[in-house]
DNA sequence: TCTATAATTCTACATTTGTAGAATAACATT
DNA sequence: AATGTTATTCTACAAATGTAGAATTATAGA
């Protein structure tokens, strides 16, 4: 599943929300707002996508998300590892180390993280 | 620079090759190869947007990438970070090392790996 | 009940992307 | 010089994306 960045926005909204009338979708874009049509639009072709669902209150529709964040957002970064660093998740992490810019407590924090996660499994 | 998949996609083998001429790059091609025409449209696209140059022996053109794979990759990390943990890389690290499905044995490495970059850090 | 407001659907259209045939150019070899 | 081969450009076109007006429907309040 990969999304439009149009549609990606307005996904970034909706995970915030959890669950929004139209209103409220409008009213938590950020600036520059699109026309409220365009919003429409992109709820639509989400809706067909299978990625966007709602519940309907009398005749209000309650949207909310029918993938998770975190789900889609992983299988962006597996695609992304799968091709830049021909599946190898140690040689991206070594690029993300040394190249994304991070500070030393950055760098810190994350060792803390993993070494977190490595006590986590061994439980 | 966010380019589109196809597009990427003659770029991993351009960076994978560091320069090419057209014959090369249709041979990197990874199954199923589109035509021919295909490469060279794209190809032609990549120019147009400054992302490939060429240099011309005699008047056979030798193609190369403008841009950095670790460049143009670091971009598109930073902006994803950006949208999806709003700018937290350690919210992102900590996403990464429990939901993308480490084995035990590439967190460890992923350990060593951040050891190290903190010793050379402080060197 | 009438009407302003909000929501939804339809329609529309320019741009970008994916894909490739046709035409042309340049070169390497007979 | 004629010809097969390779590269490049042009042209084309369908599908996807970004954007939004017009029309329609539902709803809440006057």
């Amino acid at each position: 599943m990969n999304l439009p960045k149009s549609e990606e926005q307005l996904m970034l909204v909706l995970w915030k929300l959890k669950k929004a009338f139209m209103k409220d979708i409008v009213e938590a874009y950020p600036e520059p707002k699109p026309a409220n049509t365009t919003i429409a639009t992109l709820l639509k072709r989400l809706q067909d996508k299978k990625v966007v669902g709602f519940t309907k209150y009398g005749s209000v529709r309650e949207y909310h998300p029918l993938i998770a964040k975190d789900a889609y957002f992983s299988s962006q970064m597996s695609g992304a590892i799968k091709n830049f660093f021909n599946d190898s998740v140690s040689q991206f992490a070594s690029f993300f180390t040394s190249k994304e810019n991070l500070t030393d407590e950055q760098l810190e924090e994350l060792r803390k993280i993993v070494d977190e996660q490595i006590k986590a499994r061994n439980k």
